[in-house]
DNA sequence: AACTATTTATAAGA
DNA sequence: TTCTTATAAATAGTT
């Protein structure tokens, strides 16, 4: 249980602290993605143990991109961190012409495309059979883990839904509790989730 | 008060979510920087605004450093790529108004960016409903391409072995010529094609 | 921005 | 390591 507040200092039993680590650097991760979820924000965090151990979440594109923008933002220069996923919006010249707009985001999505088949497929130029079974494997993995995310979210979406439904049931039911004898909260939390069995 | 679990997608109504972004980039900040005295870890956070107004936080040193110390890590890699199988605008309804092509193309790149994380990341980076059909229909589309170029490379095996065969067939039948009555190319050459039809 | 009812994170123990 | 649980801390909705 948590004794007490704590100390904002360095935690000296080794063992103390390597458990405080592992569990706030899981907490401040959440916290990250929350953010960026609920915000729509760009995060990126990258934490080093001390023993260099290195731990990153890059809740946009990845953590090149997220270094990119940051230097870009700064104005830091040394060229750009050579990544292969860059991208950036909001820093080209504003007032850009849309059609040259468009030409920008082509590329784009072209380099980005042009890098997943590269990183999952290898080599350049034509690939070979052996390597196109590979690469379609990876989609169809890929395609089944955002099945099941769409999945994830619909079924939350429902969820929602059914507290909704659920909280009006009750302050219809509270808004007539003087007058009503019996509880009927039974009744009313019964049928939606009848409704929505399936 | 906090009246109910909070849902882990977009806040829609601006006000709420520029107050939660705030409140909780707040929230964020101060959980590193505890982690980092708690746990003598070196932390570098940083955080764009959908608007892209940039925060940060770097626990030890400057930003600098924890993005050096992150380049060295990661061992900057990853040269860029070209792979045969890029698509292209296939998604796109042709003669769009630039100004909606452009945000066709911000979404698109977006979705690819957050895809990339999502299949590289382990599902970090958190993508909502129309994004993760977005990539369905973009993956759905890359394996067609990949079937078709599989079948492609296969047909032509198929003829390069029949010919081979044939080759073959005709070498034996020149060898045998005088001994030899009756043809039988046609049996070999026949099964493979019914074999490989799909 | 301040207030709180709740939820969420987590320290210590098992 | 993981689970449990008491308590601290964060925060959503309200004012």
């Amino acid at each position: 249980m948590v004794r007490g507040k704590i100390q904002l200092k360095r935690i000296e039993n080794p063992v103390h602290r390597q458990v405080t680590f592992c569990k706030r650097r899981t907490g401040l991760l959440k916290k990250a993605k929350e953010l960026s979820v609920l915000c729509d924000a760009e995060i990126g965090v990258v934490i080093f143990s001390p023993q260099g151990k290195l731990f990153e979440l890059a809740t946009k594109g990845t953590m090149e991109g997220v270094v990119d923008k940051y230097l870009k933002c700064t104005g830091g220069h040394r060229g750009s961190s050579s990544a292969t996923f860059t991208s950036q919006e909001q820093f080209q010249p504003p007032n850009l012409d849309p059609k040259d707009e468009v030409n920008v985001l082509k590329k784009e999505v072209e380099m980005l495309q042009k890098g997943i088949s590269y990183m999952f497929g290898g080599g350049d130029g034509a690939m070979n059979l052996e390597e196109l079974l590979l690469l379609e494997k990876h989609l169809e993995y890929w395609i089944s883990q955002i099945r099941s995310a769409k999945m994830e979210i619909m079924l939350q979406e429902i969820q929602s839904l059914r507290n909704k439904i659920e909280e009006n049931n009750n302050s219809i039911l509270d808004a007539n509790f003087a007058t009503v004898e019996t509880n009927y909260s039974y009744i009313p939390l019964a049928m939606p989730s009848e409704i929505f069995q399936f």
